[in-house]
DNA sequence: ACAAAAGTGTTTTTCTTACACCCATGA
DNA sequence: TCATGGGTGTAAGAAAAACACTTTTGT
């Protein structure tokens, strides 16, 4: 179609913007550079693209070499390709972000990096343009979160509603009516109350409630959608 | 960080998905392949990113090509990744999709491509995963025209009322209730109404109206938001 | 008793939806 | 006069928002 050549072949990128939920605050891993380029310097976790691999393959396996984790919440929701967002070499990079349970992950995390949970309000200076990819990826996630019944993939298996409050206050940076909260996620059926109670925050207990994932595919099956404004 | 060789280095492609309107309908601008690979075939507009090119730049440059046409409405939605999706080569292809104004753009069209405007309920069979690209920007496509001012990308600068509700009643594929439709338009005084009718229509005539860019900026910086949901 | 988290009830306001109705005009 | 696209009015119901109130239990 149009003329290319071999100097057009260039490294594709990919970054991940890691997302968890501690102590009712969102955190991003991070990790402090002991290679390089920039070593010494804060970024996010990435990698290049391998011949014989898809993006989102590509995606998994640099998120489990830090994580050890794999089968985690992974979305694509841009690319970057600003021709000189890379100083050493022209690359493009695809932005990926990813949900999980911080306490699981913390347990696992690769000796390999230098990684650290860093709250979302406190993230330091990075390298390139990964301030600029952070920005968009919550801007993505805060969507993602109203559209799509994913916050669950924050938080443990079993959660009360109070957490389940706490992260979209989270994630949206804003109180919510506790109230109005409650009323809204009982109507979804798909949430489900368990019959055991959470005595961590409160003498009363809480009732722990799960995400209901056949439920869910059920409701979506007869044209219900997720929704959950903040 | 990880290994790479000049062997990871690949093409990455560029595909435009290009919305226009016209008789009620919304339409794809394709183009029947004259040239390698897969000539004859229906497929998309691409090309390949350049060396010192960002890939914003590339994806107007690909768009010009074709319809002629500079400072139009192009928007990032995915990146296609897949090991073999393309089977000459390994690429991988950012998607933009495009709307434009489809009489500006019929006039303008290159005659260097076969190119052709389809309605959306008929596109053919497309090659590689061109058909998937479709689906994909259509669904962004929905999301974007209920949270930002860019239907009238798709009409003339000044439009009726009814014919704004008919580009909405297409990018959405259900009617619309012209009554509540008007009101909820209305309500938005960033859409101005002009003091002159359009006759084609309708012995009555209907009163123009145009988006007005600097009452937008304005409403947002008073924390306003663009919301038309179908 | 009271602090604190959990959970319920109620009122007010706003938005959505459905649909009836009027207007203007050329054929 | 009637068909047609343009445009307004309104009542019923649903959903959102605000907030008062009750429950439970360890200290």
């Amino acid at each position: 179609m149009s003329p290319y050549s071999q100097q057009d072949r260039l490294l594709v990128a990919l970054d991940s913007i890691i997302f968890g939920f501690d102590a009712g605050a969102l955190n991003l891993l991070l990790i402090k550079r002991n290679f390089e380029p920039a070593s010494g310097r804060w970024s996010l976790m990435g990698g290049f693209l391998r011949a014989g691999e898809s993006l989102d393959a590509a995606a998994s396996r640099v998120l489990e070499e830090l994580t050890g984790l794999q089968q985690v919440y992974l979305e694509q929701f841009h690319v970057f390709g600003s021709v000189d967002r890379d100083p050493v070499e022209r690359t493009i990079s695809v932005g990926y972000y990813s949900l999980v349970n911080q306490t699981v992950v913390s347990r696992q995390l690769s000796d390999r990096y230098a990684a650290h949970w860093v709250p979302l309000r406190e993230v330091p200076k990075l390298i390139f343009d990964h301030n600029a990819m952070v920005t968009t990826a919550l801007a993505r996630l805060r969507y993602q979160a109203t559209h799509q019944p994913i916050g669950f993939e924050l938080l443990p298996e079993r959660f009360t509603l109070s957490q389940l409050q706490k992260l979209y206050e989270a994630i949206f940076d804003r109180p919510i009516d506790a109230g109005n909260f409650r009323r809204r996620i009982k109507k979804m059926d798909f949430i489900e109350r368990l019959e055991e109670k959470d005595f961590s925050d409160s003498k009363r207990g809480a009732w722990y409630y799960r995400f209901h994932p056949e439920r869910y595919a059920e409701a979506l099956k007869n044209g219900g959608t997720f929704l959950l404004t903040p």
